[in-house]
Parts: structure tokens; sequence; C-alpha cells
DNA sequence: GCGACAG
DNA sequence: ATCTTGTCGC
């Protein structure tokens, strides 16, 4: 576990990330889908009253029951760039991670991974922290590029950066908008749209995003009452 | 230089 | 992310 050390200014980030870029573990298949535990965080906030609420909700991943979850209130450190996300929610995240009274499993969470300008999204981040396998799905394609995939559940196309491939878009539910899966650290691809699309059952988000969304959102109005 | 831009 | 009512549809 590598402590959060947060930068000092936008430049010094860019520098963080090059240089944890390196320790990212990508040759490593990962928990198989349906079995274990998955936990999905997430992160709400009110910049006016300077207050960010994180949430971890750990799931049965063959049952999709929820086995614990945590939530952390914390102060906003870091600005919204595009590029620098994990910055902004990666301290509250692992308060809320620590905070639980299991092993979290394979954690989830919104936005990126390896699909990156510097291949270091949040996923990547959260993963090298903590050191546990960790997948990125996000709602939007950010800067890259995509053809539309096939119109039914599990169809999916590459998402590429130039010519890499450095994620899916991936149709979680037949004719509604795609969702876009990166790897963060100690997993592949193939088995993060596995796990991805076992999540997603029920709706276009994996479940475990619902969760995490739906407790961080509630902590936070509690937290301003 | 201007726009685009995970959450 | 967040600000926000009604409304279309299963």
């Amino acid at each position: 576990m590598t402590t959060f050390r947060m930068p000092a200014d936008e430049a010094e980030a860019r520098a963080v990330q090059d240089a944890l870029r390196t320790r990212v573990v990508l040759d490593e298949p990962g928990p198989p889908p349906g079995t274990g535990r998955v936990t999905g965080v997430d992160v709400a906030y009110d910049d006016e009253r300077d207050v960010v609420v994180a949430a971890a909700v750990v799931l049965d991943a063959a049952t999709l029951d929820v086995v614990a979850e945590s939530t952390a209130r914390g102060r906003v450190t870091f600005p919204y760039v595009p590029g620098l996300l994990a910055f902004r929610e990666i301290p509250t995240v692992l308060a809320a991670l620590e905070a639980l009274p299991v092993d979290p499993g394979l954690v989830v969470c919104d936005g990126y991974g390896r699909a990156h300008p510097r291949r270091f999204g949040l996923a990547s981040h959260l993963g090298v922290l903590t050191g546990l396998p960790v997948i990125g799905v996000a709602k939007n394609p950010f800067t890259f590029r995509y053809e539309q995939p096939g119109p039914r559940r599990g169809d999916f196309t590459p998402l590429l950066d130039g010519d890499e491939e450095v994620g899916r878009a991936l149709r979680t539910q037949d004719a509604t908008k795609p969702v876009f899966v990166s790897v963060g650290h100690r997993t592949g691809l193939d088995d993060a749209c596995a796990h991805t699309l076992a999540l997603a059952r029920d709706f276009r988000q994996p479940e475990t995003t619902r969760r995490a969304d739906a407790l961080c959102r509630a902590a936070l109005r509690e937290a301003l009452t």
C-alpha cells in the first residue's frame, strides 16, 4: 500500500502519474467473474460547502447481494481537471475502502484506468495504491474514438487512442448506450468486460456503481444536515 | 489560438 | 459532479 500525496499543482500531478504508471500490473487475469466479492466506489460533492463523501459497497459477485458498505467524509482538495480526476476522488475513496470490515475483492470505479492520456486513470491509480484488482467503467468516451457496437447486450467495439485499444465500448443492455470499460490494475480487458456484464444484468450501469452512487448521495445529504 | 474534456 | 419538472414509456 502506497501513501497518497496531494500534489501542489497540475504539473506535479502529471509527474506523479508518470511515475506511478510503471507500477501498474497488466499481466494478471484477475479474479474470475461471478465469484468472490466485488466492490463499487463512488463520490458525491458539494463544492460550495467544501464537502466530499465517498462510498464503498461490497457485493457478493454471484448473487449481487450487499455484503458490507462504508462511507467517508472529506474536504475538496483538488479541482476537477480532465485527466487528473484521481487526485480529486482518491483520498476519500481510500478512506471508505479502509473502513470496510471485509476484503473488497475486485474494485469497480466510475471513470477510466488505461483509457487515459498517460495510461493512468482513476482505476489504475486506485489499484496501484491499494494493490487491489480494479477496473474502470465510465459513462462516456472521454476523448477516445470508437465505432458503435452492435445493438445487443454483450456487443462491443474497441475504444481507441490512435490505433491503440485502451478499453472497450460495451453494450450492457439491448438498445441502450454502451458503457466504456478499461483495465485498472491486475485485471485483463476480457475479464473486465465479463465482470461488467455480470454486474449490469438489469441496468446499463454495474450494480456496484449504482449502489455506491446511491449511498454516497444519501450520505452527502446527511452530512449537509 | 480554440474547442473538447472521466467525475 | 451538480443545478432541476414534467413527461414518455415499459
